[in-house]
Formats: C-alpha cells, sequence, structure tokens
DNA sequence: TATTGTTATACTCTATAACTATA
DNA sequence: TATAGTTATAGAGTATAACAATA
C-alpha cells in the first residue's frame, strides 16, 4: 500500500479524487443528472429551430386536439396557469399557434396551430426521433421500455395527491 | 385505431380528455415529469429542516471530502463555480459550513462541516432514507437498481463531452 | 361563487462575462 | 497566463396572490 501522494506532486491541480458518498446511489440525484443531460440534447438538437422542451410539449398538445383551452394543456401538463401565458404568447407572437375565440365560452380561447406551425411539427417530429434514437443508441430499445415503465411508477405514484395546477 | 369520441357529452366541462399523443413515450418528458415527482417528495420530507436537494448535495460533498474547494464541488456536482458561491453562502450563514483560509494557495477555501452541520447530517440522512424509502415502495428495491443503472448509462453517456463548469 | 385568462411578483436553477487576488 | 472565488446579469422554470370578464 505504498502510495504515491506525498504533498500534492504540485505539477497537477489533483482536481479529480472527489468522493460523491452515497449520492450516486439516490434516485433524485442521478435522475436530476440524467434528465438536465437529456434536456442538453434535446436542445441542441432543437437549437436551429428555436425550441424548448417545453415548448414542444405544448405544439404536441395543441396539434393532438384542435381547438382546447389554455387550461386544459395546464392541467395536462402540470404547468401553472399563469406559467402557460407567456409561452402561448411567444408560440403565438412567432406565427405557430393561434388562440381563437370560443364559440361557447367567452372567457376561453381554441387554441390551434397555424399552417406555419402545423408544417414545422413534421420537421420537429423528425428532430425528436432524431434525439430519442441518441438517447436509445446508449440504453437499448429494451432499455428505454424498461426506463419508460420505472418512471411511469415514480411518476404516477409520487406525483398523485392533489391538482397539479394552480393555488 | 377505433377511437370513442363521437361529440364531446356536452354536459360536462370534458376538461380531461386531452390526448398527449406521443409525449408519454418520450424519454425526456417521462422523465421530466418523473424527476419533479420524486423532487417535489424529497421537497416535502426536508421542508422541516429547510434544505433543498442542491443544498443536500453539497452538504454530502463536503462531509465526504472536508476540507475541499469550492472549484471542486463544482466539477464535482455539475454546478458552475459562480451559482455555487450563494449557495456556499447560504449553509455558511446558517451555521453548517464554514470556509476557512486554505494552507498552501491563499485563493481558495478549505471548506468544512461546523459542529453543528455535522450533527444535522445525521438527520439528514435519515430523511433521505425515508424518501428513498418511499420511491422505492413504488418500484421495488429491484426497480430501483435498474433504474439507477439506466439512468447512468443515459447520464455518462449523453452528459460526457466536455467540460461540465464554467464558461 | 367558480372558472378562464391575465398580470405582477418572487425564488430557484442555470448560464455568461468580467473582475480581484492570487499562483 | 491560468486558476479560485466573486459579482453582476440574464433567462428559464416554478410558485402564489389578485384582478377583470364571464359563467
Amino acid at each position: 500500500m505504498a502510495d504515491k501522494r506525498p504533498e500534492q506532486p504540485a505539477g497537477e491541480p489533483s482536481g479529480h479524487q472527489v468522493s460523491l458518498g452515497p449520492l450516486p446511489g439516490l434516485i433524485g440525484y442521478v435522475m436530476r443528472r440524467a434528465q438536465l443531460a437529456v434536456f442538453q440534447d434535446f436542445m441542441r438538437g432543437f437549437a436551429s429551430v428555436d425550441i424548448r422542451p417545453a415548448q414542444y410539449a405544448v405544439l404536441i398538445v395543441i396539434e393532438q386536439n384542435p381547438g382546447l383551452k389554455q387550461s386544459q394543456i395546464s392541467t395536462a401538463l402540470g404547468i401553472k396557469r399563469a406559467n402557460l401565458v407567456p409561452l402561448i404568447d411567444a408560440l403565438e407572437e412567432r406565427g405557430l399557434a393561434t388562440r381563437k375565440s370560443s364559440a361557447g365560452d367567452r372567457r376561453s380561447y381554441a387554441l390551434h396551430l397555424t399552417s406555419k406551425g402545423a408544417s414545422l411539427m413534421s420537421h420537429l417530429h423528425a428532430l425528436r426521433d432524431a434525439h430519442e434514437a441518441r438517447v436509445i443508441s446508449r440504453i437499448g430499445p429494451g432499455g428505454k421500455a424498461e426506463l419508460l415503465r420505472l418512471l411511469g411508477l415514480v411518476f404516477d405514484a409520487t406525483a398523485t395527491g392533489g391538482g397539479e395546477d394552480d393555488g
């Protein structure tokens, strides 16, 4: 056990011998690091179209449910109504989505993609497939299925308990 | 693809029939929701001591490596040096950690837990065990091991590529 | 009264640039 | 010249409270 480390060689910064203790075994810690890594890959992939994960999620929900209200997106995605406003604003200003006055209820808007937004979606979906493929290349298709299954258990379980939205 | 959705019953707000389309199959989306759920459980559990996940991580690294420098924590946890400053400030103001002037290098500080900080740690670790147990209760011990394995693959793979820290 | 969208506000996390004092 | 810590600043994301219009 003769160990070579008298009083710091003074040549190199020695910078990397830090113990993380129990952190690598904590689900929250590892999940946060992994989630940041995935989002960073997403953002690199979507940089050319300047679309962030939250924006893409909102666009998908509008695409899937034309005419729905902001409060429905809010509930579906777990985004507070108040925080959704500037998000929709940005999509509208970029000409990707529109607020149309709702027929029956004059308090709410019916959200739709514009034709520009609709045609952008196929490009976004292609970027998304490439992004997913990069992640899958590390864990395999079976790994993805298992990961989604476990994450779903965590999410459904831990999150449930009350209204996600608003206050 | 026969789907049951004639023309909306019109009686109830219909509030919950929103399709998420491909989102539940996207790793980033599901991972973000799961990660938020886990952190919310963590924060509920740690509310009585007013410790956030990032603070707990920093305390652990100091506990495991007494005397280390801020830049080492920065590299180890992927937190920018600049963002670590107010974090350490808060721990110091609360009397949980201290900056001691380093022996050899007068630019840096040697970080240590105070006795108050050290004794708090055992309480924090107990809260953490309870938190982990709540998550494990949903996925099982085997599920946790598998989840950590897959997340580790994602993290190590996608994150690698350059310096985490600074700019 | 309750709901929908909105505004205002605040706190955390993340990111960059630039400064200082040391090395 | 490079490193350690700091400051200032900016942008997302998330959170609450309160308001106007409408139901």
